[in-house]
DNA sequence: ACCGGAGCCTGTTAGC
DNA sequence: TGCTAACAGGCTCCGG
C-alpha cells in the first residue's frame, strides 16, 4: 500500500517522536514479521540502541541507531506505524511492537502480514539493488533517458520495477503516465526525447504532489497519528475506471498490465 | 531481458 | 441475506 510518498510521510511524522529515543524491548507474536536477525536476537540486540537518525529509501524507513545498527522497516501493502502510550490494547493486527522509554511503543500494524522487519550492522544487506531516488539531484530528464536506452518493457511495467526506479507504486506510476500523456504500454525505448523530458517531470509531480498531501489513504494508509492523508483527493485516473479523464471526459480505461491494475485515458495518453 | 504465474496474508466489495 | 469470486497500494521466486 505505502509508496514513495506514504513512506516519506511516515518518517517525518515519526521523527519528532523517536529521534534520541532509546528502544527497550520487543513483543511479537508473528516472528515471521523478522525477516532477520531471528526474533530472539532481535530481542537480544535492540534494546539499548538509541534512534540517531530516520530515513526513506525507495519505500524503506531506515533507522540508524547507536553501535553501528541499522533497524530497516518496509510495510509492503497493509502496514502502518503508530506511536502509541503502552497501556492501550494493541490492535488484532499489530503483531510487532517496538517499547520506547516515556511509556511509549512504535507499533507495526499490519493486516496482509506482508511486512518485513530488519536489523543490520550495513544497510547495503538490504537495500543494494534499488535504483536512484526519483526526488533527488541525480535523477535528471537525461539521467532518465540514459536508463530507458535499450528497455524493451512497458513503461508502466518499468515504473514499477524497484531497480528501475525507487519508490514508485501502483497509484503513482498511472498518475505519472497520466500527467506525461504517455500510455502505459508505450516502449521504453521509443519514446522522444520531449516525451522523456514529459515523464521525468510528471513523475517528480505525481510524487510530490502525494508529500504534499501527506499520502494517499485510498484504502488502508493512515499516518502514526492515525489520520489520514489527502492524496485520495487528487488522484487523475487510479482506480477511477470508467469516470471522466479530468482533462478531456473519455471515460477512464483499467487493464491490466504485470499482474497489476492500470489506469489511464485512451484518448489523452499515446 | 522480460513475461506470466504463484505465493505470501486478511479483509472488503461486487455480483449473482 | 448469503455465497463466491475478484480485488487490494509490494515484492520475490520460478519456469519459459
Amino acid at each position: 500500500m505505502p509508496e514513495l510518498p506514504e513512506v516519506e510521510t511516515t518518517v517525518r511524522a515519526l521523527r519528532p517522536y523517536l529521534l534520541n529515543q532509546t528502544f527497550t524491548y520487543v513483543w511479537n507474536d508473528w516472528p515471521r514479521h523478522i525477516a532477520t536477525p531471528s526474533l530472539e536476537e532481535l530481542r537480544f540486540r535492540l534494546p539499548g540502541r538509541c534512534i540517531q537518525a530516520i530515513h526513506r529509501r525507495a519505500k524503506y524507513l531506515v533507522f540508524s541507531l547507536s553501535d553501528d545498527e541499522t533497524l530497516i522497516i518496509h510495510l509492503k501493502m497493509s502496514g502502518r506505524l503508530l506511536v502509541v502510550d503502552r497501556d492501550e490494547p494493541k490492535d488484532k493486527h499489530v503483531h510487532t511492537a517496538f517499547g520506547l522509554e516515556h511509556g511509549q511503543e512504535l507499533r507495526f500494524w499490519d493486516l496482509r502480514k506482508f511486512g518485513r522487519v530488519y536489523l543490520v550492522h550495513n544497510p547495503e544487506q538490504v537495500l543494494a539493488g534499488l535504483g536512484p531516488e526519483p526526488l533527488e539531484g541525480g535523477f535528471t530528464a537525461e539521467a532518465l533517458q540514459e536508463r530507458l536506452y535499450g528497455r524493451t518493457r512497458f513503461l508502466k511495467t518499468l515504473l514499477l520495477d524497484q531497480s528501475f526506479i525507487a519508490g514508485v507504486g501502483n497509484i503513482y506510476a498511472d498518475e505519472s503516465l497520466f500527467y506525461a500523456r504517455l500510455h502505459p504500454q508505450r516502449l521504453a525505448n521509443a519514446l522522444q526525447p520531449d516525451e522523456v523530458a514529459a515523464l521525468h517531470t510528471a513523475i517528480q509531480k505525481a510524487l510530490n504532489m502525494g508529500i504534499e498531501r501527506e499520502g494517499a489513504s485510498i484504502n488502508l494508509y493512515m499516518k502514526p497519528d492515525g489520520s489520514k492523508g489527502d492524496m485520495q483527493n487528487a488522484v487523475a485516473v487510479y482506480q477511477r475506471t470508467g469516470d471522466p479523464c479530468p482533462r478531456c471526459g473519455t471515460p477512464i480505461e483499467r487493464i491490466v498490465l504485470g499482474g497489476r491494475s492500470t489506469h489511464f485515458c485512451p484518448q489523452c495518453q499515446r
